[in-house]
Parts: C-alpha cells; structure tokens; sequence
DNA sequence: TTGAAAGCGATACCAT
DNA sequence: ATGGTATCGCTTTCAA
C-alpha cells in the first residue's frame, strides 16, 4: 500500500515535450474526442462556416499565449490585472489583442477548480411567486450582490424533494444559498450545503432552520395586522381565509395563527380556492357562517371574494369587511377600494451585506427576527 | 525539450502515503489555503462544530476511496453506475456507503473541466416579467429541460450590456442559451457563445437575432387579434395603450404595429404608466381624444384603464370599449368582465425538445415564426 | 519581466 | 473486477 509512487510510465508523456507539442497526442485521451491542439485548423480566416465542419475548438489561455507569444503565466497576470508582478505595456497589449482577436473567455469551472471555491451565489426558485413585492426583492438582491462581485445563480428546482435539491445545488459549491423559503431544508440539507463549502445558508422564510442563518418572516405579523385592524373597527367573528392551493401552507398556517393571537378576535378558518367558482361557493354560504368580516390572506384572494360577496348581494365594509394583503396596485383599483396590510421585506442591500459578512468572516448561524414588519393599511373595504 | 519529465521532487507528496499523510504539505499550495487532505481533523466524531476550527475540507471522490479501501476509478464507476465496468456488489456498497458518511458531493466544476462540455441551459434573467402566463411558461420549461436531463441555472443579468452578459454567461460553458428576450443579443455576442461551446443560442422574442436560433414571437398577432376584434364589433377610432415603462417597448411596438396593420382601424398610440394618476389623467382628456375604443397592452393596464374610465362616468362598452391582452384571472372580476387576447406560447416540451435537437445533431440556425398564436376572447367590455 | 510546472477533482482509458 | 494515471483549463509559486 505505502510504497512510494512507481513511475512505471513517464509521469507526462505529453508535458515532456513543451513548444512544437508532439504531432498529435495519437490516440490519447480518447474521450473528450474534440480538441487538436491547434486552435484553427490551418488557416487564418475565420472560417466561413463550413456546412458539417466539426465545432472549432474553444480557445483557451495556452492559444491566447500562443498567438501572443508569451507564456500561459503571463496571459493570465495580464488578464486578471495580477497586481504582484510587472507586466511590461507592450506585451500587455500583446495579450489583450490575442484575447480579443480569438474570442477568449475564461472557463469558469477551470478557475473554480484552482481557486478552491466559487463566488456563487445560489438562488433556488421553484414556483416564481411572481409577486410585484417580490420581483422588486429579487431585482434589488441580484444587483446588491452583483456589486460585491458575486454571480447570482438562480437555479430552477422545481419539485425537487429537499435532499435532491440540496445536492444539485452542493455541485456547484457555491459559497452562499439563499433560500427564499420556497423549498424547505432540513438541517441535513444545510449541512450538505456547507460541507461542500457554502459559507453562509440563509433561508428566509416563516420558520427558521438549525444550523443556517435565518431570517425569519414571521407571517404571523401579517396576520395579526389584519386580525387587529378588523377589531379596532369593531368585527369580531372574523373568517380567515386559507388557500386551498399547496405550497402555501408555511404562509397561510402562520398568518391564521397570527390572527388568532389578538385579543378579541374570533376566528374561524375559511378554505378558498384561487377560482372564481371556489369564491362562488363560498359567498353563497357565507351568510349561514355569522362571520362580519374576513381576512383574505392577500389581495388576490381578496379580490376575488369581494367579487363573490358583491354578486351576492353583500355590501361591504357594510356587510361584511374585507381586508388582503401585499398591497398590489389592483387593490386600489377595487371599489371599494381594498383595505391591505403591507409588508416590509429586508433590503437586498441588507441581505448581501449579510451573505458578504458570513462569507468572509464566518458569522455564526443565528435566527434573526422582527425583520419583517407588517402594517395595515385601511382603505375603504373596512 | 523532450527531455523526460525530471521528478526533482516525487511528483505527488501527497499520495506517496496513502494512509497517515505526511505531517502536511508544507506550506505547498499557499493560496487555496484551506485543505488538510485528512477530512476530518483526527477524530471520528461528527466534530461539535468547535467555535473557531477551520472549515472541514470539502471531501473528495479520494476521501471517500479511502474510506473505503479502494481506488479512485472505482468510486468513479460505482457513483456514476458505469455500465462498461462491472464491479462486485460488496464493493458498490462500501463505496457507497463511505460517500454517504462523508456527506460526499460530486464537484461541478471537475466533471465539467474533465468532461469537455456541461449540461447547463442558461436562462439569462433581468427583470422577472412577474406575469403569470410567463411563470407557468418558465415552470413548464424547467421541468421539461430537466427531464431530459439538463441542468437549468438563471442568471440574472439585471444591468448588464449585450456584451457584458454574453461573456458573463461564455464562462460557464453553456450547452446552450435561451434568451427571453429580456436582453437583446447581437450576432457578435452569439458568436462570443457558440465559440464557448454553446450548441444552441435560441432567442424568444420580437426580433431574430442573426446567427441563432430564433423564435420570433410575433406580438404583433397580438395587437392584430385586438384590432381586429375591435373593428368587427363595430369600433373604427382605436387606442392602442404604449406603456410608458421602460423595458417594454419590445412588445409594445410590435403590437402597435399590429394594431395598425388591420383593415379599418384607424389606431392612435396612447402613452400610459402603470400608475393610476397616470391613468386618472388620460381618463380625464379621453372624450377629447374622439376613440371609441381602447386595446390597452394587457389586461393590468386595461383595468387601470377601465377603472380611471368609470371613475370619470364613462360608460364601458358604451362610450368606449376596452380589451386588454393575457387573460388573466383578474380580467374576468372585472365589470364589465373584460375582453382579452390569449396568447398561446409554444409549450416547454417544444421548446426543450428543440434544444435537445440542436445539442445533440447541431441543428441549423433558424427563424421560426407562427408560433404563437393569438386570439380574442370576447367578454363584456367590448 | 517571463517561463516552467504543480495541482485543483473527476473520469475513462489501459493495465493488471 | 480493480487500480494507476493522464487529462481537462487555469492560477500562482519558484526559478531564471
């Protein structure tokens, strides 16, 4: 076992022979099968496109030395504006122009691989909440880290269970996950992510997870909000509506508590689907469950049982009171116009600032709270 | 030159002693840093997450051969279930067992500098277009790219320049790019990607874009569709809403043109934010205008219309007659229900299937046209 | 100022 | 049935 390497073959076949490189690797690596050595095939043109001429190979540093005529180690200082060594002007140019004349861009899983790490950043979507409040969230996140030199990666993970998710994800070590709680991890999932070298978990969402950097949402807040808006007007048989659509249950489930937490309010659950024909049904019943107001978990729904509850006939606030929440536009365009509860996420500036902190110091997981405040807004439909 | 290689030092101090390791690699690769080649400091203990260790290396297909007592190709073969290879049952086991214990993660980046090529579909993202029909257009995409096994990543582009993101998204080695046309991509900028190794740079959009494969997604079948509906109903003096955002002018002017493109209608563009005074202000000036009708981009901003509309006493469809484009779920709460032009994308299949073609047989770039289809559904605003 | 070369991790040949 | 090992492209040390 522990004797010590015996160099049966030359080490490197291939590296003894450094310039002219030996006529052709033969039938070495056998595999990978492109790739000659020579960047173009002959000739100087670009090369007219060939009808089935097979894909020239991608140019790497060692052609960008080569058309230059300096070494890969030089290529990459000037490239990379390598600040410990002296380049002399002219063979930077030299460079620069061989670069630009090949078409050369870095490979990045090349670089990952020596450097030992990556700055990703890795996002995972599933559903795209397509939220207006979101978006805005997203576009400010992205550009936030953009500015602290991270690659924002977002990667599609779709109905992925948490452990496949996780190692998908682990692949491309990325040094920071964020995840915006739409996949749920488990503490085995965060630790997969950090041992393959993810320095910082952040899951942002209703319930913290051992192990990662939490923000916690509490949805709770937004519940409340609404639950003590309704009261303060006087309602206290308030429904509390709760999606019926899966996915949203670490959303609803809280918001319901939340509302049942204030004192004076009685609170019953109230299932609804996102149709008209779910609002329908339950506009038509909705008499016979002595409720004076409801909670519509968000505008959308709001929108639509206040549709329902009009084509039945109900007045509102008169009635019955309807309240939503994320304060989207069509709130305002509703008659009456829709009463909501805002939600104040972190700014994107916050959140890198918290990825770039537990990246390069290490900041110890910790739960953070209150970073999400909830406010209701009365408009007319209370 | 072909001198044979001169092993000044063994060429591996490391794996010239397999089991207890040399103290440690001296102060060799200074920079990554961080790697002990040992995973775990001494002990076998899961390690107490001491305050301040150092990070635990990342562990390799190396560490989990160690661990179970074979050799790197096995754990190769093993985790990848080589087909060519047989290896005994006794064997797959430990090895994988030995992964699992270690949390072990195959590394992207290796595989993919190894391999030559990645499986990655790059999605450039800037602004998320937040509408559903586009949610469920990239959900569907997604997971039918995934099914045949490639790998999604999102990069979000937000602010870059064709140029910028071309390179940006090169050094990833894509197998292939679909551009939503959110960022407009030059024929410079494709070659920047093909000559990366991108087998397929498909473009969904307005435009085509020399070079690649292009969807071009004819909005102005969507304008016609409105145009059209409109002047069948009887209407000749048309509004077409031109969204003042910024970012839009990709749809909207296609549409436009669509829009004017129809026999009989006499189209006027009308500047509009997403805003209600900016739609409370075009109510006010509309009977000076003299349309009597209005397609108004989508369904948003139709019912920010429709609303600033009958705020002002404006009777709908009797004074002016609206149709907006998506029919979104809001568009049927609406009263007057609001008419609408569904747009028909190509599905996800479609789409995946057709860069599957073009990686694996290296389709032609091409322009397709017709592929979305739009048509008016008539409802009560019009 | 520049060049030679080691080596990051995974894979698939080619031996055994 | 397994193991040794060259290789992918890039960065960076050390030597010249």
């Amino acid at each position: 076992m522990s004797q010590s390497p015996k160099p049966q073959r030359p080490t490197d076949p291939a590296k003894a022979a450094p310039s002219p490189k030996p006529s052709a690797p033969s039938a070495r690596s056998s595999e990978p099968s492109r790739r000659s050595s020579e960047p173009s095939p002959r000739s100087s043109e670009p090369s007219p496109r060939s009808p089935e001429a097979p894909p020239p190979p991608v140019p790497t540093s060692a052609d960008v030395a080569r058309l230059a005529g300096v070494s890969r180690a030089t290529v990459s200082y000037v490239l990379n504006n390598a600040a410990a060594v002296r380049i002399s002007e002219p063979t930077r140019r030299k460079v620069r122009e061989a670069a630009e004349e090949l078409g050369y861009v870095p490979h990045a899983a090349a670089r990952t691989l020596r450097a030992g790490h990556t700055r990703i950043v890795l996002l995972p979507t599933s559903h795209v909440p397509a939220g207006p409040l979101y978006s805005a969230f997203l576009d400010d996140l992205q550009w936030a880290l953009r500015r602290l030199d991270y690659t924002v990666v977002q990667y599609g993970s779709l109905g992925l269970s948490g452990d496949q998710a996780a190692r998908a994800w682990a692949e491309l070590r990325p040094v920071a996950v964020i995840s915006l709680g739409e996949i749920v991890l488990s503490a085995r999932n965060v630790a997969t992510l950090e041992r393959a070298g993810a320095k910082a978990v952040i899951t942002l969402g209703p319930v913290g997870v051992p192990g990662a950097h939490a923000l916690v949402l509490d949805q709770g807040e937004v519940g409340a909000a609404a639950a003590l808006h309704l009261v303060e007007r006087g309602h206290r048989r308030i429904g509390v509506v709760v999606p019926e659509e899966p996915g949203l249950e670490l959303f609803s489930a809280p918001r319901l508590a939340g509302a049942r937490s204030v004192a004076g309010a009685e609170v019953e659950p109230v299932p609804l689907a996102r149709t008209e024909e779910s609002a329908g049904r339950l506009a038509r019943r909705w008499r016979s469950l002595g409720l004076d107001a409801v909670y519509a978990y968000n505008d959308e729904y709001a929108m639509l049982l206040m549709r329902a509850f009009q084509d039945e006939g109900l007045r509102i606030p008169g009635d019955v009171a309807v309240i939503g929440a994320d304060d989207l536009l069509l709130g305002r365009l509703l008659r009456p116009r829709l009463s909501t509860v805002r939600i104040q996420m972190p700014t994107g500036d916050y959140l890198a600032a918290l990825v770039d902190r537990a990246v390069r110091e290490g900041a110890e997981p910790a739960e953070r709270h209150g970073l999400m405040a909830a406010s209701a807004i009365p408009r007319e439909s209370t």
